[in-house]
DNA sequence: GTCAAATTCAATGGTTCTCTTGAATAAGAC
DNA sequence: GTCTTATTCAAGAGAACCATTGAATTTGAC
């Protein structure tokens, strides 16, 4: 190696996209933010911080350039810079799920048994829309419903479920799915419908795992 | 968001995978290990530091799960643990390539100009391969050639291209490859070749891209 | 102009990272 | 057993990271 510090610099340079992503409340950001952009505030809610640690968190994200910031009167809304960000975050997902020791017992810990849960690969639930024997149920937030969506599917976020069980066909097939395969709010859905005697089951990843891998979406 | 802890120490571990190759000497070294096992004396050697540091690195990254190693006599051979590490490091570099500022001039600085250096892409090759009209050389360590290559490529270390010039057909169209697209080898083969007069041309990136890429491979 | 809301800034303390140094281990050769 | 080689371990100093706190800034409403 005829000059080591431009190599190093160089290398040093490739790892900071790795250095923005290695914080567990930045993943947490990058995570929602995957599906649409957010204002500060709301985010710092999302990742139960202060909202001055969620700032500066996101300045780091910011400096990184994985996300950008727009200003919107006295909000500012952040958001990821390209879908690259989103592959990033779920490749260094996938690497964690095969390799990270633990890691089950701790996604157990969060998520509860999901044993008992009857869960979807996106290709079945390709095939079942295709067929159109069977109701999708998006239970994001309206917004992140807007933003985009699973074609065909209809949205009841988590909060109104309970309220909204009427708007749900009687004898239909649900497939509930959210934000990615970390995320709670379709085994929820799942446990209240199956409780209420709906048939149901969960799509085992979420919405932007659906785009990319180019499955038809609407919205956005 | 009932239980905060459980979800912040899932995301802790999702981010595990980050941290290990938040570092510009651990991401050299899974650059290196993409291409085969390696011993840790060999490993410092291409990273340029001590071999106690190195040690220290590739036991962070062993606790990470990302990387194994094998005891032979005395010597201990470190590997990625599997194809998922690999693609990691590459969706890495790719977001690192799109986002962080200041890289291309770092990419400069190492390699140097590499304007006027003739390129190909995956693609070209591939179809050149196929007509058969084209010269494919591995210009990597012999003992990374030997754990795979491309299909139907030729291997002349950088170390040996000067001494070997002779091995290359007379009015052969060269294309040099490497360890990717920061590898300065090809670099380095092409200008060898171009100043002997002989046509050349790079591959836009290396042997694990090709892989990647699922294209025909030997050896291994 | 004043006021309120959303966000950022700046300073602090505790933790983790990273490289260096020199000693300790493990395996093979003799 | 001794010696050599490859690797790991242990301790320490300096830097970077991270959550907290409270103040400062920016924008819009009035």
């Amino acid at each position: 190696m005829a000059d080591h510090g431009a190599k190093a610099a160089l290398y040093d340079a490739l790892a900071e996209s790795a250095k923005a992503l290695a914080n567990g409340r930045r993943a947490e950001l990058v995570d929602v933010l995957a599906q649409g952009e957010r204002s500060v505030e709301d985010l710092a809610a999302e990742i139960d911080q202060t909202v001055a640690n969620t700032s500066q968190h996101l300045q780091r994200l910011l400096r990184s350039g994985l996300v950008e910031s727009r200003r919107e009167g006295t909000r500012i809304y952040y958001s990821l810079s390209s879908p690259v960000v989103g592959d990033l975050w779920r490749t260094m997902r996938r690497a964690a799920q095969e390799h990270v020791a633990g890691l089950e017992q701790l996604a157990a810990d969060y998520l509860g048994d999901r044993s008992k849960l009857r869960t979807m690969t996106r290709d079945d639930l390709r095939a079942r829309l295709r067929a159109g024997d069977v109701v999708v149920l998006d239970v994001r937030p309206e917004t992140e419903f807007a933003a985009g969506h699973i074609r065909g599917a209809v949205s009841i976020p988590i909060t109104d479920l309970k309220s909204r069980l009427g708007d749900i066909p009687d004898g239909a097939d649900v497939v509930a799915y959210c934000r990615g395969p970390y995320c709670v709010y379709a085994d929820e859905a799942v446990r209240v419908l199956t409780r209420k005697g709906v048939a149901a089951a969960r799509l085992e990843d979420g919405f932007p795992e659906w785009v990319e891998a180019r499955l038809p979406v609407s919205g956005g």
